[in-house]
DNA sequence: TGATAATCATTCGCGTAATAATTAATTCTG
DNA sequence: CAGAATTAATTATTACGCGAATGATTATCA
């Protein structure tokens, strides 16, 4: 038919990938925060579970997975070791069974005063001013909201156009 | 323990934490993305890698490490699962032997007319506009450059005064 | 030249992170 | 009130992602 032979060599690049620039920055902050965790002895998803619990004690797997955009089936490994560290405490609720409250130890809780405020450090390391940061964080989070609403929307969504360069 | 319903916690929000709305964004790409990188049969890396490849073939393992912003030990596993795929092939530099080089295969040149554009999808499931998307995307970038300079130059940081709540 | 240093890729161990399947408890419905 | 449907957590499996250690090759210099 058509010979199409498109000589444009307008392959997408790597940079211009949205979903790229987030990984990658991902990838940077795991680095940064690395030797920092390091010295708690925790790793990420540890991390932001326990400010999770900080923020609110006594949550469920199901809500502490979904505040931390989660799968339950990855909480429960982590939450076992949390526990092996005698950081919380996992229990079955007493009203709905099959509930399993998590719960911060007194040693959880003192995680707060051993080093976890640095926010001095990641401010410092983004190179941004207190101006830009929260407008910067607000822009992506409301990325996020829309991805999330887009991925619960169409489940399989519409197949694309192939052939089609972004 | 005394009742919740603590008036005045000031304890550090997980939403205020730059760190965690980049990793959250993360995982709503990985759920956009779902559907259609599993009718190609790929996972995200493996979907960057070949990306990365179109743009210029016949890399190093260590080249394209660095373009990823990956390690070594992360790649070669995953260019082992491409190969088996049939999309890439493996061979050591016949001047240095050091080097393997990463070429694609045809069947790795032909994805890219099997739906690999999805830019589309994204750009409408980012709910921004053509004008935003950009300036939002070199934004983070930024932010990105600035953290791996930072975790490079202080390795083991200056240890943060304790008790800093951000 | 011959020992030593540096570089590159690979392997291994640990901890996520996802889906699918399983088990247990609760709620809905006829 | 019994069986079905629903919900919650766990288990199993696959694939990253990193640091440390290993092995092979190349570069450097005494």
């Amino acid at each position: 038919m058509t010979d199409q032979n498109p000589p444009r060599t307008r392959t997408a690049k790597l940079a211009d990938f949205m979903c790229f620039t987030i990984y990658s920055t991902n990838l940077a902050y795991s680095r940064v925060y690395k030797p920092v965790l390091e010295a708690l002895g925790l790793t990420y998803p540890q991390y932001i579970t326990i400010i999770a619990l900080w923020e609110e004690d006594n949550q469920t797997v199901k809500s502490l997975s979904e505040k931390l955009f989660l799968e339950p089936s990855t909480m429960t490994p982590m939450l076992k070791r949390l526990e092996a560290m005698g950081y919380l405490h996992r229990t079955r609720d007493t009203v709905d069974e099959r509930n399993v409250r998590i719960s911060l130890t007194d040693s959880g809780r003192q995680l707060r005063e051993r080093g976890f405020g640095f926010g001095e450090i990641t401010m410092k390391a983004s190179g941004l001013t207190p101006e830009e940061f929260p407008i910067l964080q607000k822009a992506i989070a409301n990325l996020r909201n829309n991805l999330l609403k887009a991925s619960r929307e169409e489940p399989q969504g519409a197949m694309p156009v192939k052939g089609l360069v972004p």
